[in-house]
DNA sequence: CTGTATAATGAATGACTATTCATTATAGTA
DNA sequence: TACTATAATGAATAGTCATTCATTATACAG
């Protein structure tokens, strides 16, 4: 199987390593561990990562990925500042409560040190804040949202109540849908930026 | 010094810890090296804590405590349960934004694992969470918040905006006030549960 | 002073695991 | 078939650190 850019390979230790580092944590999830799952040779992880971080960081990259692909196309559909915000949290929801695995990832594991989460906001996650700033005050501009609220703070809350549903999800163990609450969200944010 | 309750040394090593673990992380945080800062031998840890992450539980056991009983205070003045939400909002913001440190652990180490997190939501931040419920239910009574939105659903979305922004703040470099922003917080919270 | 219970010490232990690298396997090439 | 470059292996290494516990110090009682 030599001479080939085996992305398929490399696709397995990252889908072991969701599955393990899920439900032991990061520090308790050997490298051996994730190796056995992936069905390799513990040497053959360092061959497609430089070490065990940087399986968490592809992770996160392969996952956010997913996310803006998937966004663009669902967003592009939308008409209004309104109509783009309530996609947004349907879209946020319902990617999130699509794995819950992932999700403790990205809720949970991803958030492990500050020099860890300081790389997360500087890089993908700024970047879904700016769209989300955008869409405030693009609503601003047609007046359906109340012009006294700073974007970049309206952004960061709207942020924040999306992210406590993901990780209140992630918590509870009972069986329900993340995205049930988005229209109730949806309606929350829509008031608050009408002021 | 024998036979003292000596709560003293106990309050020495939480020190040390939130100093330590706020700059390394938990789990580049020696046992060593708290027991160096905090000026006791590494087996005087162990008369103290069971384990390592004892040491994190009861960081956080302190913190919550101090937040309680100044928030009651607080809440005891207010009247109306705008005045409440809006009180809450600035003495979340102030609290958190009084220590840095402090801050970092709550906001970044604390959420080290899922086993962790479930423990504390399913504790005192559980408690803090059912506390904005009643202020919300309680402003439908008053018929100043719609009565459309679930309390509890509502309290999470507040709870989600403050602890955005005290994670902002704690990942930010600059210089500023976290309860800087408790005004416009408020302002978009109450639009939002007004509907 | 002496005895005793408690507190504190810190060197030693024991377990664990990320990472390396010498060796082996594989697949394409001539 | 023989050669070469790349891929994969997994046992061995090299360090790290939480935790223990035999020993020492301290404070109080009688």
């Amino acid at each position: 199987m030599a001479r080939s850019a085996d992305s398929t390979k490399r696709e397995k230790i990252l889908d072991a390593a969701v599955v393990e580092i899920a439900r032991q944590g990061f520090y308790q999830t050997t490298v051996a561990v994730i190796a056995r799952r992936a069905g390799v040779a513990d040497g053959t992880i360092y061959l497609y990562f430089r070490n065990k971080e940087e399986i968490l960081f592809s992770l996160f990259d392969r996952a956010i990925r997913r996310f803006i692909t998937t966004g663009q196309a669902m967003l592009g559909r939308a008409s209004g500042a309104e109509d783009k915000l309530r996609r947004v949290v349907e879209l946020h929801l319902t990617l999130v409560g699509s794995d819950r695995d992932l999700a403790i990832i990205t809720q949970v594991e991803l958030r492990h040190s500050l020099h860890f989460m300081d790389q997360l906001s500087r890089s993908q996650v700024g970047e879904y804040l700016s769209i989300l700033s955008q869409v405030v005050a693009e609503g601003q501009q047609e007046g359906v949202f109340g012009a006294g609220l700073d974007p970049v703070l309206a952004a960061k809350a709207i942020f924040g109540v999306l992210d406590e549903m993901a990780t209140d999800w992630v918590l509870s163990r009972r069986n329900t849908r993340l995205d049930a609450k988005a229209a109730a969200i949806g309606d929350f944010l829509v008031a608050g930026l009408r002021g």
